[in-house]
DNA sequence: ACTTTATGTAAAATATACTTGACATTCATT
DNA sequence: AATGAATGTCAAGTATATTTTACATAAAGT
């Protein structure tokens, strides 16, 4: 399922798919696949995203971050 | 670098490098690299790790867990 | 209409995560 | 002293993350 956290913090930093891309150090499709979901980057890929959308890890990419229960 | 916090959650758990592995479905000498740093796993590696030890990602695998500004 | 920007997708190549099998060390137990 | 459990490491193989190149579509601006 598609990670839609991670495409409306990018939004959010009025940033294109590309732009990040260029940050991280990846290819644009690279990109594309993460928000798309079905697909299982590498840590530290998951990392420089987080860093450059000022998000962390459980932001962007732990499951269950809506239910939490108090 | 080590990850110190993840082989800690595990010898909290009183769990084996084995026997982790097996839980999480990967080799002992995968879960072995990962504790020792150094090493770029997979996110979905990293999700269960944390889910067969109760943490989240943050909790085990991201950095400046520490100096947290308020 | 034309160009540019943003995005989706796909096939083949490359880099690297992860496995398999094996050997070594340390520590606790008998 | 001998045995077993836990861990470290290494080399070669397999699976898959990421790149490269390319083509396609939709929206926005000139």
């Amino acid at each position: 399922m598609k990670n839609l956290r991670l495409k409306l913090a990018r939004m959010e930093k009025d940033m294109s798919q590309t732009e990040l891309a260029k940050r991280v150090g990846v290819t644009r499709q690279t990109i594309g696949m993460v928000e798309s979901g079905d697909y299982n980057p590498t840590l530290n890929l998951c990392i420089q995203i987080c860093k450059e959308l000022g998000k962390t890890l459980d932001d962007l990419f732990w499951e269950d971050n809506d239910n939490e229960m108090v």
